[in-house]
DNA sequence: CTGAAAGCGCTAACAG
DNA sequence: CTGTTAGCGCTTTCAG
């Protein structure tokens, strides 16, 4: 004879209480403050709501009083499946999975691709019940970093834009991580030298997505920053060397698909054949430039050195010489950055160290 | 002489009210329903906002007037970095992220990770401001389900568990393309044949998480269905061609790693010397057993059949013979069950097709 | 330990 | 086109 254990409204705090013959203090007490009330009265509550199919305070609700929405919010201006395409971007976000559990905050993924408007866009960002948000790997001209700012929530940065006023941010020092590599590269005797990076701005170079030679213009659009900063660690190396700009060939892969290491290492050879190294910006593109490579018959490291950055275990397992970040590190100090902020108020920017592992992808030039 | 941008009291919809001297609704109006006012006004509005720096109408306040939430939670009982180690999953969340999108919702990963006692991680499904849940791939008796349904929200179950009653699914036929693939690899010849499957239960088998031969017991306990429904796939196979169970050695690799693949075709090698065909029940452990093999100087398929299922870019990149599965589409179609629930209010499944590659990993046995 | 009162910020009728 | 009124479901003083 027990009643229905779906009435037809919903039930709430507010008709358990009135079932109960109590508050709806009480009811709340008995779900926040367990200290508050008697273990008996307690247990008839919890007793009361599985019956009443009450499945405890309404969280929209919550939130509205307590001003917390108890969630983080994880923007991302690519699609999910290219982002996430490389394991060190992954590694990122199981770090922040991982600080917001702890801080029993959920995760929000804002996640806005490149065939919705700007508009659409923006509604997303404003209509997230977030208490802070967490801005992944931005474009410089990113559209959506004004409006996260609009909603005078904290932000963090996670490496790049750089340098946004205000706001917080946690990456690497990639210039000089970059520039040791290219010392090793360099010390090796290597003296014509190409280099594989990631896109280098939203909009693809000369309206074709496929890889291509970038020239200075190129270089110095003011979009991916980190792109830019790793390319110039490399310049350093070899000014520091005494060698010319033009012993480098930068090749961009604007498309991130699992082919485009090798696609971008064929461009670099055709444009100059006495090219003995290719350092790349990304284990995931050095990994293909290395498949393509093995293809061709050309063998690292003894004809072709070959160089990588992130340190993803793909690349570690086959050993090549590359840069390793600590990306699920970085997702946790992001998330913690936005848990607890720093007692100052003022932005902070974390930067992580990184470790130059020298594999068995290098060698002196043939 | 403009005011501060930022009062020391958040701007509400209420004070811009009142600064313009109109009623809330016209504000409410400005933002939902932009045809009820002239642009003039609107325009007025807007500027005002701009100026007091109010970011337009609170989330949280606006969700629990319209009782919607605006994000659906994505519940996965592993830890991410796991989960998404496999680009099938990957594939997934990229569709039904982009579901979502269309959609206009958000996307709240509810991550709990092993190291969360139940209760917190209950908690963290009851604190998710979401419309409905997306359960992804849990074992049938994952802790959390029961959470998730107490919250009386639509939810859609995707691959596993089967057959909750009420629960709306999207999966595909694991058994039937299963046991087609393995009709091909019997149909070739094969007549001692290897299985290596992810994990089986919840728990490692024999408190060991090192790959090892799955006993009958083992086989049987009613935890992971997809991966048992592809066992029996096999079975199915071996059986209308008259073989024995005991052609078939079970191997399953517990921990999900790159390498997992590799040590567990050696398992069953070892279990098994004259095994002819190592079928996988996921692509990246015939990956990585086919690397494994090469390691050990095994020719494939000249001397080693070798299948995965799934499909992933390079499963096919690579030529393995597979089940292509629309991981992709599973997730828009996840996210689709949500937003435009049927118009019954029953729930639904949906199985998807999936497609046989007869790649060239597969021959006669040697 | 329990209850009464006062909103959190917003939207949805319904009247003008 | 604009304003008035009434909550959405909850937490939090502050008194008992």
């Amino acid at each position: 004879m027990s009643r229905s254990p779906h009435p037809r409204r919903r039930a709430t705090l507010a008709s358990l209480a009135a079932e109960l013959k109590v508050s709806r203090t009480t009811i709340s007490n008995a779900y926040n403050r367990p200290d508050q009330l008697s273990s008996d009265l307690r247990d008839r509550i919890f007793a009361a709501a599985k019956q009443l199919g009450y499945p405890g305070p309404d969280p929209v609700a919550r939130s509205l009083r307590t001003r917390r929405a108890g969630a983080v919010g994880l923007m991302i201006t690519e699609p999910l499946n290219y982002s996430f395409s490389d394991p060190a971007a992954l590694d990122f976000v199981a770090g922040l999975a991982e600080s917001c559990e702890e801080a029993g905050q959920g995760l929000l993924l804002v996640a806005i691709g490149p065939n919705r408007s700007v508009e659409d866009g923006s509604a997303a960002v404003l209509a997230a019940g977030v208490d802070g948000f967490v801005v992944y790997s931005a474009s410089d001209d990113d559209p959506y970093l004004p409006v996260v700012q609009q909603r005078h929530l904290p932000v963090v940065v996670v490496d790049q834009p750089k340098d946004v006023p205000g706001l917080s941010r946690v990456g690497i020092d990639d210039r000089s991580a970059m520039r040791r590599l290219a010392e090793h590269v360099v010390g090796l005797g290597h003296r014509q030298i190409g280099l594989l990076t990631m896109r280098l701005g939203m909009e693809p170079p000369n309206g074709t997505v496929k890889p291509a030679v970038a020239d200075p213009q190129r270089l110095s659009t003011p979009h991916f920053h980190v792109q830019r900063e790793r390319v110039n660690g490399v310049y350093d190396a070899l000014a520091a060397a005494g060698l010319s700009r033009g012993s480098l060939t930068v090749v961009e892969s604007y498309e991130h698909l699992p082919s485009s290491g090798g696609a971008a290492a064929e461009v670099a050879l055709n444009a100059n054949p006495r090219i003995t190294a290719l350092m790349c910006t990304a284990d995931v593109l050095a990994l293909s430039a290395m498949d393509h490579l093995r293809g061709r018959g050309i063998y690292v490291p003894g004809q072709m050195t070959v160089t990588g950055f992130d340190g993803i275990p793909d690349a570690l397992r086959r050993g090549l010489t590359t840069v390793v970040q600590p990306s699920m590190d970085k997702g946790r100090r992001a998330g913690r950055l936005l848990h607890h902020p720093p007692r100052s108020g003022l932005p902070e920017v974390e930067l992580l160290d990184t470790e130059l592992i020298r594999g068995r992808t290098s060698g002196p030039p043939a």
